[in-house]
DNA sequence: TTGTAAATGTGACTAAAGTCACACTTTTAG
DNA sequence: CTAAAAGTGTGACTTTAGTCACATTTACAA
């Protein structure tokens, strides 16, 4: 397996951070009015313009996060994956919910209410320090997607996706193995920020360039190290 | 003049109100080391790349906040105006500089050092809670950026961006005025996201209808309001 | 004030990406 | 199991925006 050199902090909103090692106290204030449930692949948390009531925590699964413009266009910014926390912003923003959560497989999701969250906050620093610390990293994280849409083709924009998207599915010890992403070519078009046909004729030429193998609509990524070559980034 | 329906809330980061109305001791320590600055038209603050050493509190003028890519082209993702905070992402999240600062126009800029202010932070849940929730503000107002870079024409944009800016423009009291934009084609066109060219023929156009104004390299925005129809956000 | 450099503006052309129409394939629900 | 629906793939064409070359204007420093 070839050795990538690509900039995934850069791309990385790092939420797992937050309650890693959190003190015991913290995590009990937490746990306490905490309630998991289990989704079907489609499922919205939450949606735009509607109000904060908690936050949550991928347990398993995945969710993506995304915009929507007047006339119903989605616009795909995030994926997160298991061992992610969000639902946050709004929550200390005090203002509505700006984007839609939804998930895009069958995920195990944990909901900790606004009030034990906000509690939690104000009583324990390190937790405080720990989202300031990632929302200023996260600050980072959309500036450089900012930049990647504005100024990066959209060949280029794919092959900086599929490498994002490479680590969201990953599995644990999967370092021998070919990482197969498993979402629908809308999803990754809206993600990309292209036309589905647009993309789906450049996953073709990926194909023939012997970078990646389809199966289904399931795309496997043969040769990250050439695809990081594709995004050009440094 | 006529009255603009435009979301300037989901475009302006609100750096302004971590400061405001500040218990005194904060304000003491904060200003303990605080140094007191003139800057020249074009004068870089601080590089992406570099380790931050403080933050930055602009007096009087203008900071505009960009990415360089590879090839060194600049992406300008926001414009700070007189009253605006500045520099504290890099310092919350302990990594380097991730974007560029520089003056756009002669500035007055505090610089408050780095011990001062992580220690205020720690001392004054005021402040930590003040940065928590701009930040997680700032948050929702890049993805708005992205999903506009990403769906809306550069008509669309540029739109957009003259409303955005006419907000940083404005002068107190100024409401039945028009409002002057006094920065560069250049500048201007790395904010909207688009060649230089394709940005004066779209000066040019916004002129023929007669939505602006230009003296000199200033323009001069006669009608917001049809102005912010074209943006097309609603 | 005037020469020079920088910034702005314009035309012609090219390239990139979007749209529309439709065929084919896979998934899903009854 | 099968029909319908949803998702994927392809061709032809259009639109949008970028590039290159150069004219014109403006700003600025000697």
């Amino acid at each position: 397996m070839q050795n990538i050199d690509f900039p995934f902090d850069k791309f990385n909103f790092n939420s797992d951070s937050i309650f890693e090692g959190l003190p015991e106290d913290d995590i009990t204030l937490l746990n306490k009015s905490m309630v998991t449930h289990s989704y079907k692949k489609g499922e919205i948390l939450f949606r735009g313009g509607s109000y904060p009531t908690g936050i949550y925590y991928i347990k398993k699964g995945k969710v993506k996060k995304y915009n929507t413009d007047k006339e119903g266009r989605e616009q795909i910014f995030y994926v997160y994956r298991e061992g992610e926390l969000f639902g946050y912003h709004a929550l200390l923003s005090e203002e509505k919910f700006t984007d839609t959560a939804c998930t895009i497989e069958e995920s195990i999701i944990s909901f900790i209410p606004k009030d034990d969250f906000l509690e939690a906050i104000q009583v324990s620093s390190i937790l405080s320090n720990r989202l300031l610390k990632v929302m200023s990293h996260e600050f980072g994280v959309l500036v450089n997607a900012l930049s990647v849409l504005a100024q990066k083709t959209v060949r280029e924009r794919l092959a900086v996706s599929l490498l994002v998207l490479r680590d969201k599915y990953k599995k644990e010890n999967q370092n021998s193995i070919p990482v197969e992403l498993d979402l629908s070519r809308d999803d990754l078009s809206k993600f990309v920020g292209t036309a589905r046909e647009t993309l789906v004729r450049l996953i073709h030429d990926f194909k023939e360039e012997g970078l990646i193998e389809t199966k289904g609509r399931k795309i496997i990524l043969l040769k990250p190290l050439d695809i990081s070559k594709i995004a050009n980034l440094y």
